[in-house]
RNA sequence: GCGAUCAUAGCUCAAUCGGUUAGAGCGCCGGUUUGUGGUACCGGAGGUUGCGGGUUCGAUCCCCGUUGAUCGCCCCA
């Protein structure tokens, strides 16, 4: 089993288009979060075990049977990382971080949970992470919570998600509304399924938005949170809910939703999906105030949130390409030179042009030389990889390169006078910079802004 | 941790009721034709049918085990 050459269950091998969704949501997320201030962070992907176990609350599923825990050299017990918020804290905790308080930060990375995978359910998996550590008012929850929403709306997946908001209350209210819980739920345990019996004991909250039909009764008729808010909670979760209104974020009330790690309090959210099988959320955080006082640092609230990156990722969809491709093709010893030199002017040409050329920013080009030998099925190669242009190189004899002939091939563009359609012959260029001509950047559009003047050679 | 379904070439899939040498497309390699066409042709390599055992004259096919994948429960992002 050792010499298996294969991958560890749960793992993901990740190339091509399923990378280009991974990179495209994790670009997104750095370009949103800049406009609201948040600063990266980066933590350690493993940590001592007491910092998970103690934060998240032994009895929780992620503690008691999902967490990668294993012994160093020098026998301290490490876990890797199952979620992010309790690094971050121990890092705001041991960096002194308070002097930065109130602070707002972004991380993302991989993710570790022993769990048996399923559609976006992964062993190791990503996640976006947004934290603001250092600040009560209700006013940070609803920043939170728009930065998230302004990702979603980025990524043009919103209308695939709902927002779903909910308060736990303070300590207070929340310590009283579980005591509720579990005495009605008791009181019927025997009419509860036998998943609930065991949420009972752990995280009677959980039974609140139990899947199984014959809690369905009994939780409709189970004690509400507002029947045990306390003012002031009840107050902050008004605020936030104004606020969000303020902010034109959109979302629903959700009663039941109570979320799995014990640090919660307070505000309460998740954006669901109902596109992903079973794993609807897509997004989920809440305010834990009391959390890095327990962790042994100083009383300090904090709210955050964090998004499953391969979630978001089979959300969004296929990323549209901007990209230009350009191919070489050469036929023989004595056009491979040339090829070589044309490949390097171009790149560097075109480097220089993104620097100067902002409307080039959004777009890329790629330049690359294919010389497998066969010239004819390079050409198909070209193609096949979506070239936009494909420039041939001529042995012509001379060993100059800047002298070379080019056939230039533009694949997409139909509109020329061309009788044989595209992938014909465009025109033959002789090195047009060093007489000084306009020569258009490969583009997919043609537009006449994509032509650029190459500097001539110096 | 529990349940269901599945596993055949590099990839996607065939293979009749359990029956002869396990096929196709794509990809890969080589070649032909054309200074180059949105789609040509010829040839080649590539298989312990996930693995182990059983039933049978004979197993890709039936049974048991095992590993893995997918989907669900639980839980979570």
């Amino acid at each position: 089993m050792a010499d298996k050459v294969q991958r560890v269950r749960g793992t993901q091998d990740l190339y091509g288009d399923a990378i280009a969704r991974f990179d495209h949501v994790v670009d997104t997320f750095n370009r949103v979060r800049k406009l609201y201030g948040f600063k990266r962070v980066d933590v350690p992907v493993f940590e001592f075990t007491t910092v998970f176990a103690r934060s998240l609350g032994e009895t929780t599923d992620v503690v008691s049977k999902e967490m990668y825990t294993f012994e160093d050299r020098g026998g301290e017990s490490l876990t890797l990382r199952p979620e992010f918020t309790a690094g971050i804290c121990r890092a705001f905790i041991s960096n002194g971080w308070q002097q930065f308080a109130p602070m707002k930060l972004a991380a993302y990375g991989p993710l570790f949970r022993y769990e048996r995978p399923q559609k976006g359910r992964y062993r190791q998996f990503h996640q976006l992470d947004a934290e603001i550590i250092g600040a009560a008012e209700p006013a940070a929850d609803v920043e939170l919570i728009a930065l998230a929403d302004h990702l979603l709306a980025e990524l043009g997946c919103k209308d695939k998600v709902v927002l779903q908001l909910n308060t736990l209350g303070d300590a207070a209210t929340r310590t009283a509304w579980r005591a509720a819980l579990v005495e009605h739920f008791s009181a019927h345990a025997d009419a509860l399924s036998p998943e609930s019996r065991e949420r009972l004991a752990k995280n009677p909250l959980r039974i609140l938005d139990s899947k199984s039909e014959a809690d369905r009764a009994l939780v409709a008729d189970a004690p509400g949170i507002d029947a045990f808010m306390s003012a002031e909670a009840g107050a902050f979760f008004e605020a936030v809910q104004k606020g969000l209104q303020a902010a034109g974020v959109a979302f629903e009330r959700a009663p039941a939703l109570v979320r799995g790690f014990d640090y919660y309090r307070h505000t309460a959210f998740e954006f669901v999906t109902d596109h992903l099988g079973a794993q609807g959320t897509v997004i989920g955080g809440g305010r834990y105030d009391g959390l890095i006082e327990t962790m042994g640092g100083p009383s300090t609230p904090a709210v955050g949130w964090a998004g499953g990156i391969e979630r978001l990722a089979m959300l969004v969809g296929e990323p549209k390409e901007e990209v230009d491709r350009v191919y070489i093709v050469f036929d023989g010893e004595a056009a491979a030179a040339k090829a070589e030199a044309l490949v390097a002017r171009l790149r560097t040409d075109l480097s220089k042009a993104w620097r100067s050329a902002s409307f080039l920013r959004e777009r890329r080009c790629e330049v690359e030389m294919l010389s497998r030998g066969n010239a004819k099925k390079d050409f198909e190669r070209a193609r096949e990889r979506g070239a936009d242009v494909i420039y041939t190189v001529r042995a012509d004899g001379s060993p100059g390169w800047d002298s070379m002939l080019l056939d230039e091939y533009r694949v997409h563009d139909r509109t020329g006078s061309d009788p044989h359609g595209t992938g014909a012959v465009v025109g033959a260029v002789v090195m047009p910079w060093i007489i000084g001509r306009e020569v258009r950047l490969p583009s997919a559009s043609y537009r006449a802004d994509y032509h650029i003047r190459l500097p001539a050679q110096a």
